[in-house]
Formats: structure tokens, C-alpha cells, sequence
DNA sequence: ATAGTATGCGTCAACTTTACGCAAACCCCT
DNA sequence: AGGGGTTTGCGTAAAGTTGACGCATACTAT
């Protein structure tokens, strides 16, 4: 049987169970890197993990590692996420595949980029010893990173802001019940420009994704009415 | 910088100059897989191979193979399709990277898609004994696919259909001129529907896209304009 | 010459987008 | 208790875009 050498890899042990006893090339590797956005504090950050050893010691760069033999790219990226934060419902997908052979200067590594999203803080973050720090980074204002870490970061941020314009993936960003005004907030955080109150009302409730509710939010003005979601789940629609 | 392997071995033994000498862990294999489109006979076309070997013996797939150690992906993906078809100018793009455990009954092998467009078939393929046999098949007639390029070839096409819609890359499907006409009728067989000649006209025009040549081509009715693309690169812009 | 057909140009109605005006509802402060 | 300040909710007019289509022109074929 072919097991898997745990050694370098990210976690344990992969099925191998009921293959043919081929073994691997010497070939690149396969890695995930995941993105991981959430508004906070009025503004879109991202995850980052300061690297403990390697040539990139003391760089922050997204979370990720190698992916396991048997284990699909998605379910990698919900892993690594789910190590570092224990969160479980988040909105993943994949962004890009970067592959050239210098992003890594250890070993020719392939790396599979997904980016996710989260509402809020989700509680704390599981600090484990693979890493000697892991903190949220305005998108806006991110330290040097590490491999081509930044380039995945340019990338996601622009599928990101082009995604709003025809899905409805802000469901995920937002808790169950909200305003009008605090999802327009995050589509203007992550525009990075503002929108008009009334043309931005207008199109959202043509979607017809919003369901009022009989509630409404009383704060230090005229309270606002709130509004759920009737779909949570991703759609192709057309917003801007 | 390590000088990729060029033994076209699809699983050599790595080049390890200059690289630390870490051997590869048990992990998924990287290959790319390319959807080559054309317009032929009227009609969207793309490339096959015929598999010799392995459980798929026999079956069509796209044209794809391991990534060398050293070597990028956009430079495999161009690799395979040289091998191939012998064109060096294509427009070739990443596509997807499907990583099923389960795709390969061989050995875990991730695979990064990619997409490419050549005009006009381009001469003769090279047959090589690669594969059993190599040719061209409509996109609405394909035969059935190993692995999982039936999935592939439905997003590849997805995805020509959309970005056809925002950018310019017809262009690398037309020759260095081309009437109106026939730009159009592009558009209509990748999107399967016609369209109205004098609101293409207009709208093709008003991109800006399009410089009108001093001559004409004669045919059997009135003369038709020509045109070439100002650029012919990759841009971003809005039509239909 | 004339019929037939594809090209080139233009128009109009329907729809969408953008830019605002304005009243209603609430808190806060005097 | 009442008025100022601010935010929400609703509406409207002008500008731009899209879709459907009319019609003359310029060729070839007969």
C-alpha cells in the first residue's frame, strides 16, 4: 500500500485504500491556499498566518498546505479554514491555480487559491503551533507576504468585488437579519465607493432575493426596516 | 533557476539542480488538460485524443499530460497543445482545476484545465504514438469523455460563451481580416442563436475594437467592408 | 435589364440607469 | 413639549442603452 509520507504534510495520513500500488513521481506538489474575507470594524480584512519555519520564516501569508492523497481540493480548503478558525459554514470557492515553478523556493509547488467568505469575527481564532501567529489584516493595508502571496490577494479582492456584481454570495457576509443601509455598507466597503441609498434600494429589492420583515431596527434615527435572505445558497443574478 | 527536464517523458525523474534535495511526499499528481476550440465547417469545434493505454484505452479525451517539475502550468498546458497541433500562436487561458480523488482510478491526480482558441483548423496534426488517434469533433456531437472531460468540456464551453460577452478574444478565432459578417456569424455559433445584423453591427463598432480597412471582399452579392482588430491582445470591454 | 440577396445606415419605442427632491420617523437637547 | 438634526422610505425626470425593424444600395446570376 502506498502510504502516504506524513511527514511534510499539512495533517495526517490520507485514504489510500483500494488503489493501485503505484508510487508517485517525482512531480510538483499540490497545495490550497484559501483567502479568507469578513467585514469588521467598517472595513474588509483578511486572514493571515505568520510562517514559523522555511525560507519564509517570520512572513504572514494566507493559511494553507499540501493537499492530502485522496482528498478533493475543496475539502483541503475547508480543512485548513477549519483548522485555523473552527468555523464551518463559510462560502468557498475557487479562485485560480498558481504553478510556477519559482513561487516556492523549496519545492516546485502547485497552488490551488480558493477564496471564502465569513460574517463577522466568528469568535476566536484556534491559535495551534503550526503557526507562530495567525491575526486579521485590512485588505487594504496588508504587510509583505510571503511566496506569491500577493498576487493572490489582488486576485481574489477583484473576483470578490466582481462577484457582487451578479451573484448574491453577500448572504454570507451578513448575519440573518439586517438593514438595507448595513448591506449596502458592504457592498461600498468592498466597492471601496459609495452608492446612492435610493438606486441601491431600488435594484436590491428587484432581485427580489429579499424578504421584509415585519421588525424593524430602532437605533438613534428613523428605525430601519430589517430584511432576511429568501435563498441562502449562491445565484447567478445581476446588481451592481 | 533549475532548467525544466525537456525529456517529454510525461514522469521522469525530476531536475533537481539548484533545488534543495527534499524528495516528493505521497501526494496528487499535477496535470493539465487543454480545450482546444476552433471554428471549422460552421461549427465549434474542439481537439481529441484518442487514449491508448489504462483503463480508458480507447476513449476520447482532451489533449493534456503530467506538469514536469520546473515547468509552469500556462507553459504545459502550451507544451501539450504544440505537441500536438504544432500552433505556436494561440490564446490560451486557466480554465479550472478539478481534483476528485476519484477522477483517475490510476493514482490521485489533479487537474488544471485550461481553454484555448486557434483560428481556422491549422494545417495537419501531428499524429504522434502518443495516442492512438487525434482529431476534431463539434462541441454539440462530442463523443463520450474519459475521466471527468465531460464536466470540462460543459465549463469550457460556459466559459467561451461568457467571456465572449466581455472581451475581445474573438479575435484570436479571425484571421487578420474579416468582414462583418463573418465576426458575427462567430458569435452565433459559440452562443448557439442568432443575432441581429444592424445591432451587432453597432454595438461591435462602437467598442472601438475594429479598424475599417480601404478595401473590400467581393462575393456573390454586394461588396462587404473589412476590418482588423486595432488589438489583438486580451482586454476587457462589453458587449452583447 | 431584372430578379435576388446581402450590405450599410437609420429610426423609434421600451427599458434601464443616474441624479436628485422631499416627506416621514425617530433621537436628542433645550 | 417642541424644534433641530439625521436617517429611512418613496418618487420622478433626464439621459443612456437595448431590441425590433424599415429601406436604399451594390453587387451577381440569368
Amino acid at each position: 500500500m502506498p502510504k502516504p509520507n506524513p511527514s511534510l504534510s499539512v495533517a495526517g495520513p490520507a485514504a489510500g485504500q483500494g488503489r493501485p500500488d503505484r508510487p508517485p513521481t517525482s512531480s510538483p506538489r499540490v497545495a490550497v491556499d484559501a483567502v479568507l474575507f469578513t467585514i469588521s470594524d467598517d472595513r474588509l480584512q483578511t486572514l493571515l498566518v505568520n510562517i514559523k519555519t522555511g525560507p519564509f520564516a517570520g512572513h504572514w501569508a494566507f493559511p494553507g498546505g499540501l493537499v492530502e492523497l485522496g482528498e478533493s481540493l475543496d475539502q483541503a480548503a475547508y480543512r485548513e479554514l477549519y483548522e485555523k478558525t473552527g468555523v464551518r459554514d463559510l462560502y468557498l470557492e475557487q479562485l485560480f491555480t498558481f504553478g510556477d515553478a519559482r513561487r516556492d523556493p523549496a519545492w516546485h509547488t502547485v497552488a490551488v487559491a480558493y477564496f471564502a467568505l465569513v460574517p463577522h469575527f466568528e469568535r476566536g481564532l484556534k491559535r495551534g503551533d503550526k503557526y507562530a501567529d495567525i491575526d486579521w489584516f485590512p485588505v487594504h493595508d496588508l504587510p509583505q507576504l510571503a511566496y506569491d502571496h500577493s498576487a493572490i490577494a489582488t486576485y481574489a479582492l477583484k473576483r470578490l468585488q466582481a462577484k457582487l456584481g451578479y451573484t448574491n454570495i453577500v448572504y454570507s457576509l451578513l448575519p440573518d437579519e439586517f438593514t438595507l443601509r448595513e448591506i449596502q455598507a458592504i457592498y461600498e466597503v468592498i466597492l471601496n465607493h459609495t452608492l446612492d441609498r435610493r438606486n441601491f434600494r431600488r435594484k436590491i429589492l428587484a432581485l427580489g432575493l429579499l424578504k421584509p420583515l415585519p421588525k424593524t431596527r430602532h437605533g438613534a434615527h428613523r428605525p430601519a426596516a430589517l430584511y432576511t435572505f429568501t435563498q441562502r445558497r449562491p445565484m447567478n443574478v445581476g446588481v451592481l
